[in-house]
DNA sequence: ATATATTTTCAATAATTATTGAAATTTCGG
DNA sequence: CCGAAATTTCAATAATTATTGAAAATATAT
């Protein structure tokens, strides 16, 4: 296979995974493209390669700038702005694990702290299910928010599997 | 809070929370719904509870069975099918992690084999930064896959034990 | 300061995805 | 079997989400 039909092959899967795991397409995609770009790129570069308009282009930059996954990077002499992207992959991930847990984590276990305080009879079959179910959740949670800390704070990948010995 | 408006906020953040990770709104506020009702529930329940139609809940119920998340339940005496939601968040959750890796992690596994073999000299970068790339992903891509080989056969997660044997 | 290059915004539009509801099919008791 | 109840399907429609492109804002060179 040639590396432009590697590289297309891997911007498009790069893609449709991303929108499995609630990233746009466009944004997974100008990530698979900066990863396997050995120089910075601009907004022109981007568009081009990708064949997408400007504001998309501009809209998912900024996004990607947002999640930590991509820089700004100035070229002396060049008056347009360039972007790469990380390229360590544990330190991607660690990054999307970060932000997720900010996003999404944190708030469902603050509000699953109060869901638990729920009125009403523990003997109530309808209570006791709700309050049983809810405390589960939030005890997974809580343990998954301390493991992703530590794993967060980690210097290298092989922590991964490390964290096989836990579950034996 | 009481217990109707805490079920509510249950079953619509679960389902919001779901839309961030690929699955649909719906099909996560059913099993919100199920996992917090003491007994199954039958077809004309959920779309009753929900307010959804009798095909929008057909269709996702039936996803969630292929997720292996709900059972149908025969109660005897009873012509309707009743469905039912596992309780056990650990068992939950090694479920959705089997059928992630089975559906996402390792075809793109395998995707990345196929790239890794592009053609090229080594020397140029371009060919470089992406089998390198390729190469980085894959490496921690096989640690992940068998790291949550490990944790799917986990028998009980590694501090919920205790909790476990109250909802059985 | 002005002209020009560059970036950003955002209303309009397109594309995608979810939902409905009625018809077709299946199941099951009598 | 027959008929009623229950389930499933799927074309039509609605709702959501992504994308465009042109105008506005900003930055920079001269």
């Amino acid at each position: 296979m040639k590396l432009t039909e590697a590289k297309q092959q891997f911007i498009s899967s790069w893609g449709a995974f991303g929108t499995h795991w609630g990233i746009n397409r466009t944004m997974a995609q100008i990530h698979a493209l900066l990863l396997v770009s050995p120089e910075p790129l601009t907004q022109d570069d981007i568009m081009e390669e990708l064949t997408i308009s400007r504001g998309n282009t501009n809209m998912n930059i900024r996004e990607l700038i947002n999640w930590g996954l991509v820089d700004r990077v100035l070229i002396s002499g060049e008056r347009k702005e360039f972007f790469s992207a990380e390229k360590d992959i544990w330190k991607v991930v660690k990054q999307i694990v970060k932000e997720r847990k900010k996003r999404e984590l944190e708030p469902m276990l603050q509000l699953l702290d109060k869901l638990e305080a729920v009125e009403g009879d523990k003997k109530d079959k309808e209570v006791k299910t709700f309050v049983d179910t809810i405390s589960g959740i939030k005890k997974l949670g809580r343990q998954a928010d301390k493991t992703l800390d530590t794993m967060i704070r980690a210097e290298e990948s092989w922590f991964v599997g490390a964290l096989m010995k836990v579950f034996k």
